[in-house]
RNA sequence: GGCCCGUUCGUCUAGGGGUUAGGACGCCAGGUUUUCAUCCUGGUAACAGGGGUUCGAUUCCCCUACGGGCUACCA
């Protein structure tokens, strides 16, 4: 009880992080948070085939983007460092070594070429080959050959691996925060390798050794490491260590189809899968979601609080954050609902922060005049439009209008709308609008249906076209309030523009 | 194939021996908006199957089915 909580997220840099593991950085950080402890970032690259530059950095990144910065980790030297296991390649060897001295783990001799051909020949004849107790006596190691031969290979540089040597005939018992116990007989298990011939510690016996000596109190990772529970635990036995409690999340699964969520699946359906882009594929932050949105999905994902509470902040997630609400049962990722979120996020924005968003897209667009890139005008538009938006990337669609006169008019709508009578009442709206001289919303709408109404003309054959010669399509916000943004000049010009078009027709 | 984990509306989920099985997303309908959308209201829709245990099981146990993960000198 009195132990610290300390956490770790322990991604190897093999290339983007994608929202499986962001998620699993997120929970390690809501645990660390809601009790008071470190998160700590280990890299674990032990693998030098799969390192991927500027994978790590990425990580970083998005954590930091996420606002679940690391409190430990590269660059930032906790009293545990280094943290990247490429750098602490000299401790791991000695643990394996000591395994060894107790008897606990052996080396073995046998060749890639050799295991693989045991492997095919097993599956031809409907086996499966294990390296364990049941054969370990007859393959290439050194519990099979005479102490001499072992250190005769040795001598000769022979390569080597080092193998945990699985206890027979035991039944462990487990625990996992989330699933409660589990049982394992251990017979079934194979003797993994714990060091390998290029020098290097596998994930299993860095892992182990990381944590321990990280003083690691608590690791959440994800259910594909549910499996190597029973060999960590044991590892954490032949150690002499005491070990960390254990959480395994459940995986995030594919909107449609089978298995768990990949890259690929991002492409097909159309929604990212990483925080940032990457090469190809297309990230949640430059597709216009706010970290909030990505922090609060990814929370109630496998996770909930047991109320009705659907939105939460990252303050409001570190205090209601329990292992123990945390599901069982994968989860099917669904775009939909991530879109809703974002929906809600951009409605909290104010109409300054949105419109600074924004601004950045309209100064891409050459035809815009210099007053209608003033920030003032920006932020009425956008409170005009606001409410219809899920992301800052919708406003141009939503109000290209307010920024350029429509060139062109939707087809359909100026069959429907434009009449023979309609330039005459339209020129008859250029004057009430010229006789308007308080130009707002409602004086406009006022002027506007007082005429109507003294020419006894019925209001679809106004509101229409009018908006039609405004917007261009059938589309957008109150229309006078349109007209109001749009100022009487620009507004009477559009009207003009649009008999001088439509009539022809 | 072997080992392990899981299974409530289409999806995310609440619940838990006696409930009209609740919410959210999506979808559908109505209302508002003399437009489109937003928004509001309502609706559709679920306890995988079979055995137990029990007065009673969706809830507890077992089996089956299905889903998922692992089964590398990858993590």
């Amino acid at each position: 009880m009195s132990t610290k909580v300390r956490v770790r997220f322990a991604p190897s840099p093999t290339g983007p992080l994608h929202i499986g593991g962001l998620r699993t950085a997120l929970f390690n950080y809501l645990f660390a948070k809601k009790h008071g402890g470190d998160f700590v970032l280990r890299i674990e690259d032990t693998d030098q085939n799969r390192f991927v530059a500027g994978a790590e950095q990425y990580i970083t990144e998005a954590l930091n983007w996420c606002g679940i910065p690391y409190d430990e980790g590269p660059e930032k030297d906790g009293g545990y460092g280094p943290y990247r296991q490429s750098e602490r390649k000299k401790i791991y060897k000695d643990f394996a070594l000591q395994l060894i001295a107790d008897g606990k783990a052996y080396y073995a001799f046998d060749t890639p070429e050799k295991l693989d051909f045991h492997r095919k020949d097993h599956e031809a004849k409907g086996k499966t080959f294990v390296y364990n107790w049941h054969n370990r006596l007859k393959l290439s190691n050194s519990l099979s050959l005479t102490s001499e031969e072992v250190e005769q290979k040795l001598a000769d540089g022979e390569p080597f691996v080092i193998r945990f040597k699985t206890p027979e005939n035991r039944t462990l018992k487990l625990k996992d925060a989330i699933r409660g116990e589990i049982q394992i007989d251990t017979n079934t298990l194979d003797d993994k390798i714990l060091f390998k011939s290029d020098g290097m510690p596998t994930y299993h016996l860095a892992n182990i050794v990381d944590d321990h000596l990280m003083e690691i109190s608590h690791v959440i990772r994800g259910e594909e490491w549910l499996p190597s529970l029973a060999l960590h635990q044991m590892l954490y036995d032949a150690f002499g260590w005491s070990a960390p409690e254990f959480a395994h999340l459940p995986l995030i699964m594919k909107p449609i189809g089978k298995g768990k969520l990949s890259k690929r699946d991002g492409e097909k359906g159309g929604f990212p899968v990483f925080p940032f882009s990457w090469n190809e594929s297309q990230g949640y932050r430059e597709s216009g979601y706010f970290p909030e949105t990505v922090v609060n999905f990814l929370a109630l994902l496998g996770w909930n609080p047991g109320t009705e509470q659907e939105l939460f902040s990252l303050s409001e997630l570190v205090e209601s954050f329990s292992l123990e609400r945390v599901n069982k049962s994968g989860a099917r990722f669904d775009p939909d609902k991530t879109k809703w979120y974002n929906h809600q996020y951009l409605q909290g924005k104010t109409n300054g922060e949105l419109a600074s968003l924004f601004q950045a897209e309209l100064a891409s667009k050459a035809t815009i005049t210099n007053a209608k890139m003033e920030s003032s005008y920006i932020e009425k538009v956008i409170s005009l439009v606001k409410e219809r938006a899920d992301f800052v990337s919708d406003f141009w669609s939503l109000s290209h209008y307010f920024f350029e006169a429509p060139q062109e008019f939707d087809e359909k709508a100026a069959r429907k709308q434009w009449k023979e009578t309609t330039d005459a009442l339209m020129l008859n709206i250029i004057e009430v609008l010229e006789n308007t001289s308080e130009f707002t919303s409602p004086t406009i709408e006022k002027n506007i249906k007082d005429w109507v109404t003294a020419n006894d003309l019925p209001f679809g054959k106004i509101m229409g076209p009018l908006r039609l010669s405004l917007v261009g399509d059938m589309k957008g916000p109150h229309v006078f309030d349109i007209l109001e943004l749009l100022g009487k000049t620009e507004s009477q010009n559009r009207i003009k523009n649009a008999i001088a078009k439509l009539s022809a027709q």
